[in-house]
DNA sequence: CAGTGAAGCGGAGGAAGCCTCCGCTTGATC
DNA sequence: GATCAAGCGGAGGCTTCCTCCGCTTCACTG
């Protein structure tokens, strides 16, 4: 790729991840290359569909997921409180952007979403902490990971489009513990 | 009213649940004026915003509610699965058209959304059949409506936007159930 | 360093949707 | 039948989307 082409290429994934937070993943994309000083030839070139440019910004957070995961099972306590941690962790993470939520979950069960490895990668870190509750024991029989990360999703875009503190979203995910923990 | 303008609502009102039904809440207001054969002005005049409108079409599956609570409730078994008749039954109702969980369960919190009156009515449905789990003592302590709601609402969303079918839909219901219900 | 070709750029502009405004039509009333 | 307010329609301004194509700039070569 031409140096000139790179320069743009980075500087609109850094203009949208600004535009995107300030006005939420459906904000108009020609602000975004107006504000990066190019035409919107250039950023449809490099991002064909606004999915190609979510896809782009959301690289950066998904590398940190492993970290939140690790951040959450060192929650002092039983079972119990390291995974009411993990979906605080989770739902957090969701509602970075405005209707990331919706449009992350929708894409878990569909093959060929753009952004399917990133909502792998969500997945995967949630199968990682029930496994955990699993061999501690602790998780209820037949209990589904895409179950549980669809609950989350659910939760998280309510908490996106309510504008909900961490403090309404609790009691919720309170509930989703309960229904698949033993006892 | 004059009887022209009264005929031009009720056939916007037919067109739109037709449009809506089709192409989902957020389908394009001018093609309901168009197909309902009057101008956009004319739309505008009755019903000044989208909400207006989404509010008009769902007068009648409004009023359809008290007798899902009664299917429901009239379910053979305990209460936990009354309450999962019910809890299927709310989600069918809330994604009979696409957009239409979202919308109507992000109402719930705010006081002054023009869909407040029909939120209000789901959300008195349940609590009336949480109340009657309560009444049996088969309700955990402090168990909240609204909370209950938003999880269903999301969990219907959910659905929604993946167009999850009933039996997908289940098992999640089943751990909101877990998760009120006392053991 | 100049020349060259392709990679890349920008912005004009068509399409779609939103919503308003205002001159014309029509129903209700006398 | 005359009157006139209530109601109508659609032209059109605005925003956003996305494409197309003539021009510019980069990288490479002799």
């Amino acid at each position: 790729m031409r140096a000139d082409a790179q320069r743009n290429r980075e500087r609109l994934i850094e203009v949208a991840h600004a535009v995107f937070k300030e006005r939420g993943l459906d904000a108009p994309l020609d602000e975004v290359a107006r504000r990066a000083g190019v035409g919107p030839g250039t950023l449809y070139r490099h991002f064909p569909t606004r999915e190609a440019l979510h896809e782009a910004i959301m690289a950066t957070w998904i590398e940190e997921v492993a970290g939140h995961v690790e951040k959450a099972m060192a929650t002092e306590g039983g079972c119990r409180d390291k995974l009411l941690a993990w979906f605080e962790e989770y739902v957090s993470l969701l509602t970075r952007h405005q209707g990331a939520a919706a449009k992350i979950t929708a894409s878990l069960g569909c093959q060929d979403s753009p952004l399917r490895t990133k909502c792998q990668t969500y997945a995967d870190a949630n199968a990682s902490v029930l496994a955990e509750m699993s061999d501690h024991g602790a998780l209820r029989e037949g209990v589904d990971n895409l179950d549980v990360c669809r609950l989350l999703g659910g939760v998280a875009t309510m908490a996106d489009q309510s504008s909900l503190s961490a403090e309404d979203v609790r009691p919720m995910l309170d509930v989703i513990a309960n229904g698949i923990l033993k006892n």
